[in-house]
DNA sequence: CGCAGAGTTCAAGCCAGCTTGAGTTCTTGG
DNA sequence: CCAAGAACTCAAGCTGGCTTGAACTCTGCG
């Protein structure tokens, strides 16, 4: 119990020891760095360190990657977090409400994409009027490049 | 009735026909049939012709990356399909069903993603021992760079 | 004190999935 | 017959999310 909350001599640590525990490259973890995702003291050295909590910021991360948010958005996300304090049960509560909201809606997408694919099946894809996945194409036109959805298993891997 | 199953005179259609139709910048058509996904004929002056069947397989790619599908996996089960006579019914709805696996996998890892937030909402991610989005992420580390997830709303546009 | 191993900073590279641009050629309606 | 517009081919560029490499510096055990 009394392990978090008193902040009486805070243990730092190493870049290596945040990756090998968070599982994240050193070079990933500068580079969020680099892009405000995370934050570091520095020693003498100039060598980083980072706070324990600073693990628990990376699993955010990757946990807002995995609903499928871009690092933009989940620093604009986790810049909501009290920079300075220790953010608060309620602190962490508020951001994964708002994950929750995105995946409900990411997961509602796909299940209506997999219902027109039932009605896909069913049409055989023949009767170009009728077929769901056909006439939708229409109106997506989904503009940019860049990550689009997910890709399990890297295609040019193993 | 006697309209896709007559094969008598088929009507060719230019790049900007399908561009047109399939909401598909010609850019882009050009890129997919260099990648192997879509093909074409070329006029005396070597101009592309497409089939009208054409539509059908660019409907199928977009359908397969909004499933999330690389292009590469795209065109691997494309070419399942008989490169010469236009797909049969049955043809579409094997590949379909393979989609529709895809699919349900890829919803129950995000319900299964929503139901960790739920029990992180609960735990406030303040017992790292306990939560799951924090443990889980030891074993992730997802390899490579490039496409991850869904990115709804392109991040730097509007 | 010495040296291996861990860290540091750039800059450049990579992959996906396209787009953009330059320079050229086809096609077609008036 | 001719000009406008559609298409053609390269090559290069771009965004995200990192990795890799070179050339150095720190840190800590023996």
């Amino acid at each position: 119990m009394a392990e978090e909350n008193v902040p009486s001599k805070e243990h730092w640590l190493s870049i290596g020891e945040i990756a090998h525990r968070s599982g994240v490259a050193a070079s990933a973890l500068r580079f969020y760095e680099d892009q405000g995702l995370i934050a570091s003291r520095r020693t003498a050295g100039n060598q980083r360190q980072y706070q324990r909590s600073t693990l628990r910021r990376i699993a955010f991360v990757q946990a807002a990657q995995r609903v499928g948010l871009a690092l933009a958005e989940i620093k604009n996300a986790l810049d909501s977090l009290p920079e300075d304090r220790t953010p608060t049960r309620a602190d962490w509560s508020k951001l994964s409400k708002t994950w929750r909201n995105r995946l409900d809606e990411r997961i509602a997408e796909l299940e209506r994409l997999r219902d027109d694919l039932d009605s896909c099946i069913g049409c055989g894809c023949l009767s170009l009027q009728r077929c769901n996945l056909y006439n939708k194409e229409d109106r997506l036109a989904t503009r940019g490049p860049g990550a689009r959805l997910l890709n399990v298993g890297i295609p040019g891997e193993a």
